[in-house]
DNA sequence: TTTTCTTGCTAACGAACGTTAGCAATGGTA
DNA sequence: TACCATTGCTAACGTTCGTTAGCAAGAAAA
């Protein structure tokens, strides 16, 4: 039938992924996941102990992605700090768009994690967010970026990145670089015409 | 005991807000919400049809509000473009702060209405998004914004705005007109210093 | 060949779900 | 006084939920 590229545990997970995007994750049932994956209900849980765990591996699986790409990006402290930002954003949007359903559940799904996993995960956001922080803290100490609560320009810039999900289709006419770079410069040089 | 300074019906819809935010909606049960309101389950149906009821309502009545906020703003065609978008941002936030809770589930848990109201509500996000994308386009047409793609340019713009609920509170260091300003100056002015 | 792992089924468990019916107390209105 | 809207209760309905137990077929490993 179907060339078996796939273990069935990441076969769930990728379903899963996508039925937790658009339904929610409260709002699937191990019923439909199994009718999407073309069993039964019960067979599922011969490769997973929960459904929570299916959940959980998303979740983690991406913040992994995340701090990967960052620490490739923004930790060349060669660079100037406003080309690293640069780089940093363009990291976070090529995971963004390299699977976007897993981010859309791991930027909203995360709430129904249950503790501890649920503080472990924020941790992880908020020190995800540190480094965006960092970032934009030392270009306005440099004086290269106008950021004078860079905790705030952090969290309108992850904002901005993190609705992509929301709209972004593969199928669509931008490609992820191409986004990547309208987003960065749109958030550095900002919409009003320059003097 | 308590002034009754809202009806039950109000109270219901406020208690549900909250609870539809953190909990979100599919994962908030009748039960859970009565305890909340010191009753009993059943006894809400007293008040209202069903629990998707509540949520339209949420939802329609902040749709409400938007639109109303955004005619204020921006229909004044004698202000420049570029201030209309200022006032435009600003009231936007201004809906946002007056009601988080209100605003964070109007913004994520849409998607649980059913058919026809969510197709109805997508119409209503869509007009509105199509405000911004005016403003933005006539801006560009103008030479006094830039913005090649105006619907790119709403989208990450909205982004922004909308992320809001998810980090602020009103006991914050920040009052909402604060906000709402470095909100517009972030987004008209850009992240990188001007030479 | 025997064993073990993978994969999946059926049937069912107890719990929780949204919702309804029927009844009762209260307080304002006629 | 009689009436009626408001408010809330108890008890239960049918359904769906996540999950488990027990069994079985096939492939891979010993």
């Amino acid at each position: 039938m179907e060339p078996t590229l796939l273990s069935r545990k990441d076969q769930i997970d990728h379903v899963a992924t996508a039925l937790f995007r658009t339904r929610g994750f409260a709002a699937t049932s191990m019923r439909e996941l199994a009718t999407a994956l073309g069993m039964e209900a019960g067979s599922i849980y011969s490769h997973i102990r929960s459904k929570e765990e299916i959940l959980h591996r998303i979740c983690f699986r991406l913040a992994d992605r995340f701090f990967a790409a960052f620490e490739d990006a923004a930790k060349n402290d060669t660079l100037p700090v406003a080309d690293r930002l640069r780089r940093a954003i363009e990291s976070h949007v090529q995971v963004l768009t390299e699977d976007v359903a897993a981010s859309a559940v791991f930027l909203h799904e995360w709430r129904h994690l249950s503790e501890p996993a649920r503080t472990e995960f924020l941790a992880l956001r908020e020190r995800y967010e540190a480094g965006f922080r960092q970032l934009l803290g030392s270009g306005a100490a440099a004086g290269t970026l106008y950021a004078p609560d860079p905790a705030f320009a952090a969290l309108t810039l992850l904002a901005s990145l993190n609705w992509l999900p929301a709209w972004y289709s593969p199928e669509g006419k931008l490609a992820p670089p191409d986004i990547a770079h309208r987003l960065a410069n749109q958030l550095l040089f900002g919409l009003e015409v320059r003097a």
